[in-house]
RNA sequence: CGGGGCGUAGCGCAGUCUGGUUAGCGCACUUGACUGGGGGUCAAGGGGCCGGAAGUUCGAAUCUUCUCGCCCCGACCA
């Protein structure tokens, strides 16, 4: 790790050599420390990483309600009983509880554990409120805080406690749970490459991989700008598990009893890590406008005439008030200081744009700009500069997916030598590598251990990832598809 | 829990090996002036139980022992 000192650390001094380094670089000095803080492993989130975080909120509450989804709250404490109630689920979760012993200053007859996710305290009151097939399907949703204690964290990509969404839906049929479950990854999917302008993978969690609980765990893999592989959202098919171990039952048309198929999905403010980890450089953030708090920053160029320096301040506010009309968030910044310090303040913050006036450019009637994705600044006419800065932010929204996606595109391979794999997945450089694979536990574990690389995904149709049968590249066992290898955070 | 590193001003560090007046530097902060088209200049300021405890010594940020905390790499995990 680079230190820095003396004079040099109030600049951002970047151009790391290793991506180490570089999320080193991106967690000190622009990108995430600018949207998060830690404290013993739990994440503080400062204001303008809550506003993305909001942002993210709003869309994605907005669509979970136009499918028929509602909001609802259940205890962050959970009886320890309920936690064990299925036995893969509290497997997977035990060693990652917090536990709550002592309240009141008495030790509780029985802990309660701080939910590390609803399932278990959901499926106790959906066997209460679960009693025909007309009350299914449930389709609820519960924004909250989840706490899980892992041994090491890293901030927003895994934080011991984080905010998230998670869906809870109850169906009739195995069938009507499926569609559920892939309705919500593509949703997941099309919100990631949409709005958080990240391209992801949509796929199936391997055995070893999948939800503890679950029957089949789904998936969306984004890959972040130092090639390794961040999980950001899942979409779980937990069969009848939990209907089981909860007694979640109702009577169908045919006056039988029968276990309710359930699914749960979430993502969780790691799709913030995500979204720096994807856009943000050696300058510090860069935030799709679609996600992004601030669109536009305008920035004065005063002199000493007075009367200069009122007509600028007047020219910015009214575009300041333009701007702010039409869609586009914008701020003036009339504050004492030399424009070049707020120049680069805003561009640590990810603003989208920067909108600089003087005397000089009113007289042309112009504007300077500069949009945070680019290198260059240009001269823009003031007259329709409102319409240009729309298309701007679309634009930028469209060449941040462009570039993240070509990036992705760029650090993948297909791999048919075992020895290859190895070697590339022990080098520093991280990839994404299609290959074969026998389907097995075992040849998983094997790669694990050789090299530490995991399966992020299987792959689902349609994505142009799926080139046939061929042969796993460890066994050489007959393999229905490539699957996607890579380190992962 | 293993391996490595670090605790000195709000932030980042030097000083520690080789003990010696009042503990330094950059940034940030305060006040004022000049400035202003990419991180300004000058002047004057404020801010420290040198992580904690015990010890060695005439004298400890510096040496010894213990202790607490943090960071990175692994193991775990998404």
């Amino acid at each position: 790790m680079n230190k820095k000192s003396g004079a040099d650390l109030s600049r951002i001094t970047p151009r790391s050599t290793s991506y180490a380094d570089w999320y080193q670089d991106i967690v000190r000095e622009g990108g995430l420390a600018e949207v998060a803080g830690i404290v013993k492993g739990c994440m503080v989130i400062k204001p303008n990483g809550y506003a993305i975080w909001e942002n993210i909120q709003r869309e994605l509450d907005r669509q979970f309600k136009a499918t028929g989804h509602v909001n609802a709250y259940f205890p962050m404490l959970i009886p320890e009983s309920f936690i064990k109630k299925e036995a893969e689920h509290v497997e997977g979760f035990s060693p990652e509880l917090a536990v709550v012993t002592v309240a009141g200053g008495e030790q509780l007859e029985e802990p309660y554990v701080i939910r590390p996710t609803s399932e278990t305290v959901i499926g106790h009151f959906y066997s209460q409120w679960i009693q025909s097939w007309r009350d299914l399907p449930l389709l609820i949703n519960q924004w909250a805080n989840v706490m899980r204690w892992e041994l090491r964290t890293r901030m927003f990509l895994r934080t011991s406690e984080f905010l998230w969404q998670e869906g809870h839906t109850a169906h009739a049929t195995h069938d009507e749970a499926q569609e559920e479950v892939l309705r919500i990854l593509n949703l997941y999917g099309d919100f990631a490459e949409e709005w958080m302008a990240m391209p992801v993978i949509r796929g199936k969690k391997s055995e070893t991989e999948k939800f503890a609980g679950a029957d089949a765990s789904y998936t969306i893999e984004a890959m972040m700008q130092d090639g390794k592989a961040l999980q950001a959202g899942t979409s779980h098919d937990l069969g009848q598990n939990f209907g089981k171990a909860f007694d979640v039952k109702f009577q169908n048309k045919d006056g039988d009893l029968e276990y309710v198929w359930q699914t749960s999905w979430g993502v969780s403010t790691r799709l913030i890590g995500g979204l720096v980890m994807t856009h943000s450089d050696d300058d510090g953030l860069i935030i799709p406008p679609k996600l992004a708090p601030q669109h536009a920053i305008i920035v004065p160029f005063y002199r000493k005439n007075e009367e200069e320096n009122n007509a600028v301040k007047a020219a910015c506010e009214k575009l300041e008030q333009d701007l702010n009309a039409n869609g586009v968030i914008a701020k003036f910044d009339g504050r004492d200081g030399r424009p070049g310090a707020k120049f680069y303040e805003n561009e640590r913050k990810g603003v989208c744009m920067r909108i600089g006036i003087g005397p000089r450019d009113l007289k042309n009637e112009v504007v300077e700009y500069k949009r945070r994705d680019q290198e260059n600044k240009q001269s823009v006419s003031m007259n329709g500069f409102v319409d240009f800065a729309k298309a701007e932010l679309a634009s930028m929204q469209s060449s941040l997916f462009e570039a993240a996606k070509k990036r992705r595109e760029e650090n993948t391979l297909h791999l048919d030598s075992y020895d290859e794999f190895v070697e590339l997945m022990k080098s520093d450089e991280n990839k994404f590598v299609l290959a074969h694979w026998d389907g097995t536990k075992e040849t998983e574990a094997k790669v694990k251990q050789d090299c530490g690389a995991t399966i992020r995904c299987i792959p689902l149709a349609g994505q142009g990832f799926d080139d046939g049968e061929g042969v796993c590249l460890v066994t050489g066992n007959p393999s229905q598809q490539r699957v996607v290898w890579a380190k992962a955070y």
